[in-house]
DNA sequence: GAGTGGTCTAGACCACGCG
DNA sequence: GCGTGGTCTAGACCACTCA
């Protein structure tokens, strides 16, 4: 039952690797406790949408109590990697959610308010497998020549072309992605991708940059090519931080703006 | 003693507001302590850096359990307002700290992992008391005419002017503001504003565009007018959402980026 | 009314920093 | 060795949801 206490006298849980030790690498007993969520969560063991185990179900399953599982499931939380209901229960995340939908989308409409102001119409332009570019393999920890599916699309607000986008996405994880599932699914992108290849996008990066488009982009967007442009790179996670997407946006900021919040 | 408990029977302390009830605002004790310290932190009762009173101490002070104290710390610590160091105490959180210095700083330099790379040198091209245009105005909540400070400054990195950025400041709370002081200072410039003018930033949003610079910012960072920037105009609040800076940057992104993580 | 998350308490013990 | 924040427990009660 001591299996997990680090202080127990034989059997210590942490990380007393055999390794010459460098740091005392204490870690606590909820820390090890969220550890033990996080694999359950990467194995399927709830998906998304669904409810986990009450917390008081999980502290009998893990021998330790309620406050410990509650401070687990508070960080799992604050990653957004679970989401609490008081009176329902703990759910683990999903980019269906309406609550917290285009969560990584932070271009907005400028005077908007109107925020529902309609969503984005997507067009479709290309969907196809190919070999891995060096820059593109190297984002998704893949090796230069892996099999990668590229995605490139318009998103439109209010049928104005808005967003030029990018998409490469491991070809193993995604084989099989067509024009057809990217067009019809109604809802976030990565809502499908959850859906429909069990992948769930964690947490990501970006790069921003202000660039000129060249002459093909600059006629997809039906803009001059001297409009300058967000280049917005991003690479988005899994559990256990594996890059799964490399997308490069490009964004008109003359009717929107990237709206960040620095805390 | 049970004023802040609104279980008390008599003299609950939620927002029992006169006003006809819309909701029923329930406000645990732990956000009311929050709010508690929070007053003590705007009214300067503890200054920037400095050590506040143990959990143990403000228990006894609000007549609450140490648990109690620490959520509501916890909470003060997640938004950066304080900060625990285990052993020695909770401070309060100033831009001085060589942990979090340019805390709101999002570029970057492309390669340098060096990010050390020697910091930013700074060139005062402008300090003055002016009348403030409308836009200002509107986003440091004063009238349009009031006064304000403006400060213009280019940022220099190995050398190469990569920033170009107007400053506002609300004329009464920083009145006296020299080229003098914008220059000498080591460190953040909010870092002064904490030292010289008892002001402390504590968020900020930012609205980010590309665009192109003209003839005179072009000149000032020494680039063509058609290399495409980075517009990054930023508001910053101190304690109650109270705006205190307006910022307009102008960032070179052909050697640096701006990052962002998104979780 | 039963079940879930959320709050609050009191007490024990641990890890860390410093004199 | 003391004081600080950090962890862990056990138990009571509150707020919310739903049948």
């Amino acid at each position: 039952m001591s299996t997990l206490h680090n202080t127990a006298p034989d059997t210590p849980a942490g990380n007393h690797g055999s390794t010459g030790v460098s740091t005392p690498a204490f870690s606590p007993l909820y820390q090890q406790i969220k550890g033990l969520i996080l694999q359950s969560l990467e194995a399927g063991e709830w998906r998304p949408g669904e409810l986990i185990p009450s917390e008081m179900e999980l502290a009998a399953r893990f021998k330790v109590s309620q406050g410990t599982v509650r401070k687990a499931i508070d960080e799992l939380a604050a990653e957004n990697l679970v989401m609490r209901r008081q009176g329902k229960g703990t759910f683990v995340a999903t980019h269906a959610a309406q609550q917290v939908q285009y969560r990584f989308l932070k271009l907005h409409p400028d005077a908007g308010d109107l925020q529902g102001e309609g969503r984005a119409e997507r067009h479709i332009l290309d969907c196809r497998r190919l070999r891995a570019p060096a820059e593109v393999a190297r984002a998704l920890a893949l090796r230069t020549g892996d099999a990668v599916m590229h995605v490139r699309r318009i998103l439109s607000f209010a049928g104005i072309p808005t967003i030029l986008e990018d998409i490469w996405l491991p070809g193993n994880a995604f084989k099989g992605l067509t024009v057809e599932q990217m067009s019809n699914y109604q809802g976030p992108t990565y809502a499908m991708f959850e859906l429909d290849y069990g992948v769930r996008m964690v947490r990501a990066d970006e790069k921003i940059r202000a660039v000129l488009p060249d002459a093909e982009q600059a006629q997809l967007l039906g803009i001059p090519s001297t409009t300058p442009l967000l280049s917005v790179e991003r690479t988005a996670f899994t559990y256990n931080d594996v890059p799964m997407e490399l997308r490069r946006g490009l964004y008109r900021t003359d009717t929107h703006h990237y709206r960040n919040a620095l805390n």
